[in-house]
RNA sequence: GCGCCCGUAGCUCAGUGGAUAGAGCGUCUGCCUCCGGAGCAGAAGGUCGUAGGUUCGAAUCCUAUCGGGCGCACCA
């Protein structure tokens, strides 16, 4: 006996449906049959495991009333096997409640499939290209940086249980002024002299100009301080970009968050890339020049003003290496180019989609740009300001340092990327409950205990009769683990990572109920039953989707804590 | 001035048209003689910024308005 899943109660209430319009029951036109009938968890326990209201929608098309309808189909759906009842309550929604042995029959199917529950096959096929973080190599990564390295990885990952084949990649902006600038803050601060006016300051300005001098002695080279300005700043860029990528890596990679693909920007401009995505937006039609300057009509897919590509000093501009990396993602073979942002470049999708446009592409799909609004760190109840330029900022090795991975990536991925975060350091300092991490992974820890004691207790998994799971929290539990696979299918398709969060949040509070009000081993001298047999497997289960969430997040499921 | 995001409990935040608006933290009351108390059970706490509109039904969709964040270069 397989387990009713929401999928086949829709299908059902859709026979249902077709059945009454066949027997000249329902006055329903042909077109009007919904492909799928939405089925939900109600929020009231009593109003059964599943509900819908699709008896409210079809109503007054059928010119019928909802309560009507809601009792014809409460009558057919009845006979569907594992379905123990159907009410007709209020206006006229559908309550539907398994009985225990369908619904229990569910932990049996989760512990079967193992780190497979959970997938799915909305994406199969696509391929992905999911570019994040892409931070300057200017400095270390700072808390913006860390947010969207928290939700780009977690992204990744549930897109990739969705069936899409995802490369992450970082763009590594090794071109413009911004750099320069980097180059001259090291070779002044390495000559004792005070940083340039729009140069980079901090104690990593000191530690970078340091590791380079010694890297070059290393090497044999001459000291850089002591070669002409343009050769020494040269160095200096060469060297000390190398070095701030490499430390930007590491920090990742410490943070659990590892790259396909690091693209340079540099690459895009050697290569003729850039010349070529011009001439091919200029034979499609969509170039002109103006003001001695070379121009896309941007405005002509809905940009709010057209864009300059070729500045009338003969350079590309900023735009130009955007276009062509763009195209070159196509070029790859990507479907889907997501680009992850913060507010502050959000001006910067308009003209992208405008220019994804004149490629003959659809934005939105093709390309998407993903925008994340600010984190504000807060002290004492008081924002932390934060400048690179004067080296005050809260670097992702900081928060590393401070909170620990785990914690980090949690509390970054939990809340909604639409919104501004305000995390406070002393709250994340203290690693206690005050944290839903540790909630979360508290339950997946107390599973394995549980287990262990099964284990000692002699309590096996000989037996599995899930229609002994009637206990209320028993199918909570049960409600709530079948859920996961949709809670998935949802954060890939919304691309929205804080889903996983708040189910896993959901799940930890329905096992803790679950362990408090049950035992999977005897007490005292009691005999085991098949009972507790059996809830060692809703145990397994529960541990299966937790580490499984948790997986998604990036966040270690612990055995103990 | 124009554009994007946000406004929900004391705080941090969920809730992409459904039934009595939720969680964590904080506050209060119970619960360690047995699977881990980083937990459980319960209580208090809300004009969902405001005003209109659409709908059988709106925190959710539309319009206006107020407040906060972020943008509006031949900068990158």
């Amino acid at each position: 006996m397989a387990p009713v899943t929401p999928t086949e109660l829709s299908d059902a209430l859709r026979a249902a449906l077709a059945a009454a319009v066949a027997d000249g029951t329902l006055a329903l036109p042909a077109d009007a049959l919904p492909d799928t009938v939405h089925v939900e968890r109600p929020r009231q326990r009593e109003h059964g495991d599943w509900a819908t209201n699709v008896a409210l929608q079809l109503a007054k098309k059928a010119r019928t009333t909802p309560r009507a309808l809601a009792e014809d189909l409460a009558a057919r759906l009845v006979a569907t096997p594992g379905v123990a009842k159907v009410d007709v309550a209020g206006p006229g929604f559908l309550n539907i409640t398994l009985d225990a042995a369908a619904a229990g029959e569910l932990a049996r199917t989760i512990v079967e499939e193992g780190t497979a529950y959970g997938r799915g096959e909305a994406e199969a096929g696509t391929r992905i290209n999911l570019e994040f973080v892409s931070a300057n190599p200017t400095g270390p990564v700072h808390i913006g940086g860390v947010r969207w390295a928290a939700v780009g990885d977690s992204l990744a990952r549930i897109l990739q249980a969705s069936g899409a084949e995802v490369t992450r990649e970082y763009y590594f902006n090794d071109h413009g002024v911004q750099i320069d600038r980097f180059a001259r803050s090291l070779l002044a601060k390495a000559r004792g002299q005070a940083a340039p006016e729009d140069g980079y300051g901090g104690q990593y300005i000191e530690d970078i100009a340091n590791a380079v001098i010694a890297d070059a002695v290393a090497a044999g080279d001459t000291d850089p301080r002591e070669l002409p300005d343009a050769d020494a700043q040269e160095v200096f860029r060469a060297r000390g970009v190398e070095r701030m990528f490499g430390e930007i890596k590491q920090a990742l990679h410490e943070f659990g968050v590892d790259f396909d693909v690091y693209f340079h920007e540099d690459a895009l401009h050697e290569s003729g890339a850039v010349d070529r995505a011009i001439a091919r937006l200029r034979e499609a039609g969509h170039v002109f020049e103006q003001d001695g300057a070379t121009w896309l009509r941007t405005t002509e897919f809905g940009d709010d003003k057209d864009r300059v590509v070729i500045k009338s000093d003969g350079d590309a501009a900023y735009i130009a290496g955007d276009i062509a990396y763009y195209l070159d993602k196509r070029e790859r073979g990507f479907d889907d180019v997501i680009i992850m942002l913060g507010a502050d470049h959000h001006g910067y999708v308009g003209r992208m989609m405008a220019v994804c446009a004149a490629f003959g592409d659809t934005p939105g799909k093709n390309l998407q740009i993903l925008i994340g609004q600010m984190v504000n760190l807060v002290k004492d109840g008081e924002p932390v300001r934060m400048s690179k330029r004067a080296g005050t900022i809260i670097t992702l090795e900081d928060l590393v340092d401070v909170v620990g991975v785990d914690a980090g990536r949690y509390a970054l991925v939990r809340s909604s990327s639409d919104t501004n975060i305000d995390l406070d350091l002393d709250l994340l300092a203290r690693a206690t409950n005050e944290n839903p991490v540790f909630y979360v992974q508290y339950a997946h820890a107390r599973t394995a205990a549980v287990d262990r004691n099964a284990a000692e207790h002699g309590v096996t998994r000989d037996a599995f009769d899930p229609a002994l799971l009637t206990h209320e929290t028993e199918s909570a539990l049960l409600g709530v683990l079948t859920e996961f696979p949709r809670v998935v299918a949802q954060a890939a398709e919304l691309r929205e990572p804080h889903r996983v969060a708040r189910y896993l949040e959901q799940l930890a509070g329905a096992y803790h109920s679950w362990y408090a009000a049950t035992r999977v081993t005897p007490l005292g001298d009691e005999e085991v039953t098949d009972l507790h047999r059996t809830r060692l497997w809703l145990n397994d289960a529960t541990r299966q989707v937790l580490a499984n969430g948790l997986g998604l997040l990036g966040v270690s499921a612990p055995e103990r804590m």
